[in-house]
DNA sequence: TAAATGTTTTAGGTTTACCTAAAAACACCG
DNA sequence: CGGTGTTTTTAGGTAAACCTAAAACATTTA
């Protein structure tokens, strides 16, 4: 099984499973725009790894082994779309991106983002250098950080 | 076909045939680590989306279009391996992950990235807001940027 | 509770990107 | 030119992740 296919199925399952009780075939095939058979058979093979409980007829949930992937999973793309947005994506594209780049990309470099981003939220007040970065997409123009005094 | 596969071979011809004419059968199958018989399947496959040219026995090497989708596979990678690096990934993750991210993120994304990029290395010095970042990787401490006076 | 309706599974495809083994083409040397 | 060795292709698998159609099961509702 491929990574990104049954991650995407955990998540599905995790997500269904939140909002209300466990998940059901039909609405996993519905969010992963697949078939019914589809899902059917993929839940047979998350049972055998472990990574969903599964009895035929009622529906699945996941373990706890599951679990601690999607929770891995859920974290790593509230950092990749936070980061995205960050730096002016659009909210829709910077989620759809991070929905394909979680399932592909190195812990440590997750890491790094996740660093970068508290770096630029964090802080005493909000950061000056994201201002300038804001206008520089507007305008294609450093506002020379150097200078003694700037704008305002 | 799939996106990544064949973006994976166009990558492959193009280096190939930089360093050396065209792109033989056996040397893309060595860079992508599959056999010589796959990689003859696929070269017909590309054939017939007129991304390469390719005669049997006879290597194979890009069309115009196929550059063309070859030439803005580069600038990704290096758009996503340089910011990477930028914000701490080591060399070799970075250069890993970037060959991964390349397939499946949006232009606009790229874009984006691109835009922080330039605004992290351009400007008039280096700025210190990136110098603040590493400080704060290595100490997970914020050095308040907001102070009159800063250090050295 | 039995029929009607909706959901899930089973059985048996299809496609993609691989593979192995063997045949065919090519390259070079004496 | 003919033999030897490498490269490439062809032919015929395999596994993953889908699919359709039909059968099995579950639920509702009359």
């Amino acid at each position: 099984m491929r990574r990104e296919t049954f991650e995407r199925y955990i998540e599905t399952v995790h997500k269904l499973e939140e909002e209300g009780g466990r998940a059901r075939t039909r609405d996993i095939a519905e969010v992963l725009e697949v078939k019914e058979a589809s899902v059917t058979e993929m839940l047979w093979k998350l049972k055998r790894k472990g990574l969903v409980e599964y009895e035929p007829y009622r529906g699945a949930f996941l373990t706890d082994k599951g679990r601690t992937i999607a929770k891995r999973l859920m974290r790593r793309h509230r950092t990749l779309a936070e980061f995205l947005k960050l730096i002016g994506v659009d909210e829709k594209t910077a989620d759809e991106d991070a929905c394909k780049i979680e399932h592909v990309v190195d812990s440590k470099t997750v890491k790094k983002l996740r660093k970068f981003v508290e770096f630029a939220k964090g802080g005493p007040g909000k950061p000056k250098w994201l201002e300038h970065y804001r206008h520089f997409l507007k305008t294609g123009k450093h506002p020379r950080c150097e200078r003694r005094e700037g704008s305002k």
